[in-house]
DNA sequence: TTAGGAAGGTTTTTT
DNA sequence: ACCTTCCTAA
């Protein structure tokens, strides 16, 4: 965000006044006791609602699973939910409504809000646990300062446990080994029990590391991601005392987005309703797109066998998208086979049909949807209404070169990538080492940063001489002289950097997160070293960084902000929180990120064999089906019009690459759609030209995919490289272990599939 | 110890 | 194309 948002033309820098993206996440919690403002009646929230949804707003206690498919008025039913509950059965501050991401926490806070219900507490899985953790987290080995470790500094501490072992295991990348630990973590299994069930060799390598790990992590009070859950999982679970004081607390418990909850979640859901069971969970199997990082769709699909006295109900009417884009959607939805059936429908009017564009590269791609854009607001719409959907981040780059060069304005959801800049985490780096001293990812980060003549082998005799004589390591550097092995000159630079945190550490005190930072930068020398190396991108950076934290200041005038509550809400800013969608601009984003948003107008771009589905997840069928649903996702967030493109050329490493369609644009019914040809200026070459395109002659082989292995009666066994139809043959590259690369017409060349998925 | 260049590996999605 | 890491020279 921040400078990445205001990339386009035009000026989209927003003034101080205007409310930052990610600054609105502070209004997270909302525990203040206001009175129900209005002394509204019950039955006036049940005005304008249907039957359905008017079951699930009076369900008052016991377990409730609201399925809901996209577009089904879920959001409202659930705020209004909330608020019948609050001037009916209990009080607002009995309620906790959980969310996936900070901004529909806020949103909906702000809907109940103005349903007349203010003090329900609003927010994620991961802050509600965050937070919890810091009151409770002696429990759990955490004390109340402990960092949040993201993926970098995941990475830092598993080189450090890899070191730690002496091990040279090459075989596999630390990240590699975060992924199995991770998933571990997921499912709740501990380093002790990973190490006893180590079967393979694989497992039996990561085992140490994983222990060494969590050791690293306990050392420097830190906790990463998964921590958050599991910690406060594992506290629910053996605190009875807690779990009684969180249960009175609160009494009426909404989990959204069920569907995308792993195992930790799910305990903790349940923990918190254990004696009265008055937990509402939404969702809809069909927008479960987290799979690959441990949500479990069985959490939503056993609900009721979890809870045998639920009540069920179907919100399948849809309000949002035309006819058109929903039977798209639903064709397409359809060809998962493991699936709950569901009927969706909608009683809204006629609209244009789904147009498919195929395009003559990306470049092309990119010009068509800038065009579309541009006729869009020139017949009278807004560039607010309007989003740009991709798999993969990557993608966003040509879109927004043809944006820019148009003079639209955009903005980028991917808020977390303004905090993954080096000298944002440097900067912060130095805070957290304030807020809590024991963080030496931290530490080994900014020590040497800018340079100060504090090299690698140095910093290992500090560190392990604080280690020899069991002190902080914070605390031995104040006094360099009695480290064996440092010199006077490194001497003087570890003062002079004690120094300087001391001196941090005073500021922040002083309650200006602003003036705190301010002098971080100017003192550590970062800003030196940024004009130095004429960064201005890092000045810029730094600086709305700075203003950040004005705006944490300002909304903590009262004095109840903290250096780790705002390291805190840094940590787990989500890609959505950078929207802003008072902004006016075209909103781009991954089809990850589109989740349980809607727009009138949306593109999805580079529907293609490879990229959606991902060439990663192409050979499992179960990995399949998620793409398709990341699919349906993009396609139901659209009201009035969706267009899906494609390009025939792409660039990948560089090097541009042929392409094939993905498979599911064969899945679109063709009857609800439009197929467009765009040249290379990006302008539709006619309407109807489509039908060479269309693979009419190729449906036999309209399964076969990029990637794919087959079998040659001569060549033997060889890799896909593209297919594609052409003038009702399927033409076909295929590389053969033994013959090299060959041109092939499928329908002459007797090649076999060779079956290559998993069953999972 | 640092800087700078060459080589080499790498790419999904994210709280 | 891009980033990280490794290597060498100063």
């Amino acid at each position: 965000m921040f400078s990445l948002l205001t990339r386009s033309g035009l000026t989209l820098r927003r003034s101080h006044a205007k409310r930052s993206p990610v600054s609105s996440i502070s209004a997270q919690f909302l525990d203040i006791r206001w009175f129900v403002s209005d002394s509204r009646r019950p039955e006036q929230l049940l005005e304008h609602l249907t039957e359905p949804q008017r079951e699930a707003v009076t369900h008052a206690t016991g377990p409730l699973l609201v399925v809901a498919g996209p577009g089904s008025g879920k959001t409202r039913v659930i705020t209004h939910r909330a608020a019948y509950l609050a001037c009916t059965v209990t009080q607002p501050q009995h309620i906790l409504a959980i969310t996936f991401t900070n901004k529909a926490a806020n949103e909906m806070a702000e809907r109940m809000r103005r349903l007349g219900v203010a003090g329900a507490t609003c927010s994620t899985f991961h802050s509600f646990c965050a937070r919890l953790l810091r009151m409770y987290g002696d429990r759990v080995g955490l004390g109340p300062d402990f960092s949040i470790y993201d993926e970098a500094d995941q990475t830092a501490a598993i080189k450090q446990a890899i070191e730690r072992l002496d091990l040279d295991a090459e075989a596999f990348t630390p990240s590699k080994m975060l992924n199995a630990i991770s998933k571990a973590k997921n499912d709740m299994i501990d380093a002790t029990q990973y190490t006893e069930q180590a079967r393979d060799w694989n497992e039996k390598v990561i085992a140490p590391v994983y222990t060494a790990y969590e050791q690293i992590l306990a050392e420097q009070n830190a906790a990463d991601f998964d921590d958050l859950l599991i910690k406060a999982a594992r506290l629910l679970g053996d605190h009875a005392d807690l779990r009684d004081r969180l249960e009175d607390r609160y009494r009426y418990v909404l989990v959204d987005e069920y569907q995308d909850t792993n195992h930790a979640q799910y305990l903790i859901a349940r923990g918190l309703c254990l004696q009265r069971e008055n937990l509402c969970v939404t969702g809809d199997p069909d927008q479960s797109i987290y799979g690959w990082r441990g949500a479990n769709i069985h959490n939503i699909l056993q609900f009721e066998e979890d809870f045998p006295s639920a009540k069920v109900v179907r919100l399948e009417q849809n309000y949002r998208s035309t006819p058109q884009i929903l039977a798209a959607a639903d064709a397409v939805i359809r060809h998962n086979r493991k699936r709950k059936r569901k009927e969706l429908w909608t009683g809204n009017a006629a609209g244009r049909p789904v147009r498919v564009a195929g395009c003559d590269d990306a470049q092309s791609e990119a010009a068509f949807v800038a065009g579309q854009i541009g006729e869009h607001v020139a017949a009278g719409g807004a560039y607010g209404q309007v989003a740009v959907f991709y798999r993969v981040n990557a993608l966003s780059r040509n879109i927004e070169a043809a944006l820019r060069d148009a003079s639209i304005p955009y903005q980028v959801a991917r808020g977390v990538a303004f905090f993954q800049r080096k000298e944002i985490r440097d900067t912060l780096a130095y805070l957290r080492l304030v807020a809590n001293p024991l963080d030496q990812v931290a530490l080994r980060r900014i020590i040497n940063v800018p340079a100060r003549g504090l090299g690698e082998v140095t910093v290992e005799r500090v560190i392990s001489h604080a280690a020899a004589v069991g002190r902080p390591v914070l605390e031995v550097l104040g006094q360099p002289e009695s480290i064996a092995g440092v010199g006077p000159r490194a001497a003087g630079s570890l003062r002079e950097f004690t120094r300087m945190l001391t001196d941090i550490a005073a500021a922040v005190r002083q309650g200006s997160l602003q003036t705190a930072l301010e002098q971080t930068v100017r003192q550590t020398g970062l800003a030196q070293m940024w004009s130095r190396d004429e960064d201005d991108d890092a000045i810029a950076n730094a600086d709305e960084l700075i203003n950040f934290a004005a705006e944490y200041d300002r909304q903590h005038a009262d004095g109840s902000g903290s250096l780790t509550d705002w390291l805190q809400q840094i940590s787990l800013v989500a890609d959505q929180d950078a929207i802003d969608p008072e902004l006016g601009a075209v909103t781009l984003m991954t089809l990850h990120a589109a989740k349980g948003l809607e727009f009138d107008v949306v593109f999805i771009v580079g529907v293609e064999d490879g990229l959606l589905p991902h060439e990663r997840a192409r050979d499992r069928k179960a990995e399949v089906e998620e793409e398709r649903r990341l699919f349906f996702v993009g396609m139901t967030r659209a009201r009035r019009n969706l267009t899906i493109s494609s390009a025939d050329w792409r660039d990948r490493r560089g090097m541009s690459q042929r392409t094939s369609r993905s498979l599911f644009l064969a899945e679109l019914p063709r009857d609800k759609i439009a197929l467009l040809r765009i040249g290379e200026d990006g302008q539709p070459n006619g309407d109807e030209t489509a039908d060479e395109e269309t693979p009419a002659s190729s449906d036999e082989f309209a399964e076969w995919r990029q990637g794919q292995l087959v079998r040659h009666p001569k060549y033997g066994v060889g890799r896909l490289l593209w297919v594609q139809p052409r003038g009702g043959r399927t033409h076909a590259g295929v590389k053969f272990a033994a013959h090299g690369q060959k041109t092939l017409v499928l329908e002459f060349a007797k090649l076999q599939a060779v079956d290559s998925d998993d069953a999972d």
